[in-house]
DNA sequence: ACGTAACCACACCGGTCTGTATACTCGCAG
DNA sequence: CTGCGAGTATACAGACCGGTGTGGTTACGT
């Protein structure tokens, strides 16, 4: 939550924008600075690099998301995270920001990868702290993040708008199958 | 399928390779000629445009993924798709091309759009056949398919190297709760 | 012998890329 | 009133981008 001067946020909420719609390589840091109505001069100023503003943009992402789904699942149970992320996606039409950074930037020594990789962690641990807090197996928690991951790809690269609802239901029967034998695994 | 001229063919080869690797929009016409030992002629001779060389490495890289699926399916069962993936991805570190295709392309006009759009259609398919020939539900060929996608994303953008065999395991409780309860759904 | 497809070598085009430099204005705190 | 951080405007550097054009060299089928 690093504090920036006014035209440092407003370059950074314009590289979030772009970034996310366009994909990294895609956008330049003139069209960057030139959309925030500010200078590129100001942009090196404030972030040193393009690579560290593209870390800083998955960085606030990743804040902004997880509120959005704490917010979100506040009196819900576990298997309405696929609400949320329905929800999530009918605006957010690009998929998941983290994997498509990835896909661009995967396999450097890029400063917003470890970002990318803290983020899944994120996730992957909430959902295993809900599945302990309903009593039930860190397995689940582990199975409700793949499909949540597949949901989000099939969403969106798939084409699949439903996926979220199927992948809801294929959490259910994987909730109800555990109650009904709680420890066979 | 269509036939190449043999530089056509190093073209197609080095451009694989290098936009597996290193991304679609990172990698220029000009280091594809140089790797491919020809010239940038040739390659607009042969392909016409970058756009139109990227739509063919993924219709080229689906029809290898798809009959090394099939070759090492035969004879296994449903869940084993999961060992198949485990094995393709020692190899294919970057995830899954499709994937990180669509997050460079996304939402544009892009020849190769309806290519990635194919083949997630056609795993789809084939895991719901699966689970029709093995008498259970399509819901499971379908929800198979999620853990599927979410396990290739966790295996490389996630950074959890037994994401497949997780999925697996989750694969197999889903199939036993199906034989079960066979006609709940 | 002739046409043609395939290829190579190389130069060129306008534009964009990340990043730096110069020079100036403004508001504010010591 | 002085010094500084933040901002603007603009020009520049050197490389790279996708794509085109010219000219010359093989190899092959008719």
């Amino acid at each position: 939550m690093t504090t920036l001067t006014p035209a440092g946020e407003k370059l950074l909420a314009a590289a979030s924008t772009l970034f996310y719609r366009r994909g990294i390589r895609a956008v330049g840091v003139d069209l960057i600075a030139e959309t925030a109505g500010t200078t590129k001069k100001t942009l090196y100023d404030r972030f040193g690099s393009k690579d560290a503003l593209v870390a800083l943009y998955l960085e606030r992402r990743a804040a902004y998301w997880q509120g959005f789904l704490l917010d979100r699942m506040a009196g819900r149970t576990l298997v309405e995270v696929f609400d949320v992320l329905a929800l999530w996606l009918a605006d957010q039409d690009r998929g998941c920001a983290f994997v498509n950074a990835y896909a661009e930037i995967g396999g450097t020594d890029h400063p917003a990868e470890p970002v990318i990789r803290a983020e899944k962690e994120w996730m992957r641990a909430y959902l295993v702290d809900l599945a302990r807090a309903a009593g039930l197996p860190d397995r689940l928690g582990i199975e409700l993040h793949l499909l949540y991951e597949g949901a989000t790809v099939m969403a969106t690269a798939g084409g699949v708008p439903e996926a979220p609802a199927l992948a809801k239901a294929a959490a259910e029967r994987a909730v109800s199958a555990c109650g009904s034998a709680p420890t066979s695994g």
